[in-house]
DNA sequence: TACACCATGTAAGTGGTTACATGATTGA
DNA sequence: TCAATCATGTAACCACTTACATGGTGTA
């Protein structure tokens, strides 16, 4: 159960309300775990029959309710409970790497679109992770600020070089794969030339 | 549906029966994708009656049946399609960095433990990709054998330095996120050692 | 005859996605 | 008054996990 850690960890930094949580999963703050609402607003009662959170209503205009959620003692230890526990190993599926383990089976061209298509799709999300990473150490998003805000200054440094060091390891694990893809992209076209050298019978066949 | 294309992937290497199905997604062979029988059996059945695979029923003594399925036209054009398509990149949740992002919350020996969990999980991790993607350049593992018998010899090498790309691609992304995790522990050493000179009162405060 | 292995399943539950439903408030 | 945004949900479905159920076969 992920996304009630998650919950967790954002409304340590402020109470929010459903609506405002699933903002912060679509921005690129909440890069690392995301949620549709169908799926927050469930969420968010089961945690509050759980007392991990608990809700304060509130009224905009006349009618229009929002419950805005702050995390209790129980979820403040919940969270520090999971965060210390070892994490599970589970099996880690990638669609990506099933994919080109049958790579062999199309033309060397096909195969070399999937993996640039893999390479443009990795960089943007290389990008997306550094300057978020960045904007951590800057002390500069809407969110760290509030969480800094209940903290000793002293603790500040470590907490930003902390959450910065997570979004570069996105970056990280984000390259790692785009070289993967590259390496893959000189695989497939050295494939291609010795395609064409072979095809035409202009003799010196590798194997035979 | 990845397990649909998974099994089709590994039936065009040689007609199985679910239970050698499970038995090939246990082992490190089938890392790069895996499902317990209670998936298999039922997907099996799905599959047969889309028409991708086609059952043949065996007997072994007197009563035991099995149902050994091999990949019909339709499967192998559904698979090369798959192949062909340009991979959905669903958003990666990565339960390690959601984990890491809240470490700031809990003594740095406790951070330590974690990171340290995660490096020695990952190094046995690159250990068997990399085992692997050895035994499929050597031609050497049962499946590669029996696949690379129904294509001509002159694919060979091409078929093997793709497959083994990918297990040098999941040790690849094992070994960053091991140097993640060890410059998480050197970050998280370093505020260990600050906590020690700063709490017995020796002066040096950093920004005060 | 007992144990390891072969063989195929069902059932209940979890975590997540996609689509749909409803209505209030704010500002141009 | 119209559109964008605020706000909270339900329903159906999918992939996957965990636990349970059943029985045959080969061999020590």
């Amino acid at each position: 159960m992920s996304l009630t850690h998650a919950i967790l960890g954002v409304l340590d930094a402020r109470p929010m309300n459903g609506y405002e949580l699933g903002q912060f999963f679509d921005s690129s703050a909440g890069w690392v775990w995301s949620a549709p609402r169908s799926q927050i607003y469930p969420t968010l009662r089961r945690m509050e029959g759980g007392g991990l959170i608990e809700a304060e209503r509130q009224v905009r205009g006349t009618k229009l309710e929002r419950r805005v959620y702050s995390i209790t003692e129980a979820g403040l230890a919940e969270l520090r409970r999971w965060v210390a526990a070892p994490p599970d190993s589970a099996s880690r599926r990638d669609p990506v790497l099933l994919q080109a383990l049958f790579l062999d089976m199309v033309e060397p061209d096909v195969a070399a679109k999937i993996f640039e298509h893999v390479i443009g799709e990795q960089e943007a999300v290389i990008s997306r992770w550094e300057q978020h990473a960045q904007r951590l150490l800057d002390k500069d998003t809407p969110l760290i600020r509030e969480r800094l805000g209940r903290r000793s200054p002293a603790e500040h440094d470590t907490i930003v070089a902390i959450k910065a060091h997570v979004f570069e390891g996105g970056a990280a694990m984000a390259k790692a794969r785009a070289e993967w893809a590259a390496a893959g992209l000189r695989l497939v076209r050295q494939e291609q030339a010795a395609q064409k050298i072979g095809s035409p019978g202009c003799g010196a066949d590798a194997d035979e």
